[in-house]
DNA sequence: AAAACTGTTATACTGTGTGTATAACATATG
DNA sequence: CATATGTTATACACACAGTATAACAGTTTT
């Protein structure tokens, strides 16, 4: 089981940060990251996070804060969490369910690029950018 | 000058309503079909949205939400406001603008279908099926 | 001119979500 | 035993969402 510290920038490593200027919720920007980090598989299957208090504690916020981040994806399907080892990085892959899902997030995303005359062409190169740095 | 009226299924018509069971605010889902109604050419340029009040009772929600919705999609740049001929669908096309917000958004949507083993080619898939509705 | 409409602003209230704080519990590990 | 884990409970402050009532300054209609 390979251990993933948090705020560690060396190499590929997997670190968390916390953006208090933003307006998305401390939480979401958790659950953010750690989704992002496992397509670009600097998170892995089995690997450990951080404690709910010692990630708390390295990017200055509440312990609950951090929990609410944990469970929520836990209920999610992204991770599993257990007493003695802590949270493990566990997907859970609903195809079909997840299909659903990102089509109702890109309906809107797509419609606000294409009033502001954004090519599908264009949209195409940019799904291609990204899944570069994701797994196929 | 067209007027929509909303709540109106006739044909290819807009037409806009509040699901109360959702979690998203009512104000965004507000946002979110004018602007995916734009996009699919339902609404056009200098269009008239029917007014705050007059939406507001239609829905079934209060005068302010609906003036938040319609103040966002201004400040967005979707729409122009005026004492007079109340909403006028007006965009502004900040395509380099609106690209940076795509991609922000994209980047942990389409992480989150990574995770769920979503291909790139699904992906594209997904994609050219949103945008045949859609303005090229 | 009066009435009815437009967006806009102000105030007040309720409910919910976010984030913090302190504390405790059951369990696993050294 | 001491320390660590996730988990739960309670309480508090703050911001946001939504409603309610009211008024204002213009515009349009009658």
């Amino acid at each position: 089981m390979r251990y993933l510290p948090a705020l560690q920038r060396t190499g590929d490593r997997m670190y968390l940060e916390i953006d208090f200027n933003s307006d998305k919720a401390f939480y979401v920007q958790l659950c953010d990251q750690i989704i992002i980090g496992i397509a670009t598989s600097r998170l892995r299957e089995g690997d450990a996070l951080p404690s709910v208090r010692q990630l708390a504690e390295e990017v200055g916020i509440n312990m609950h804060t951090v929990n609410k981040a944990y469970s929520l994806l836990r209920q999610e399907g992204y991770i599993r969490l257990d007493r003695r080892s802590g949270a493990i990085v566990a997907v859970e892959a609903d195809t079909r369910k997840a299909m659903n899902e990102m089509k109702r997030e890109l309906l809107v995303t797509l419609a606000k690029g294409s009033c502001r005359n954004i090519t599908r062409k264009e949209v195409h190169e940019l799904i291609d950018e990204i899944y570069a740095e994701y797994g196929e």
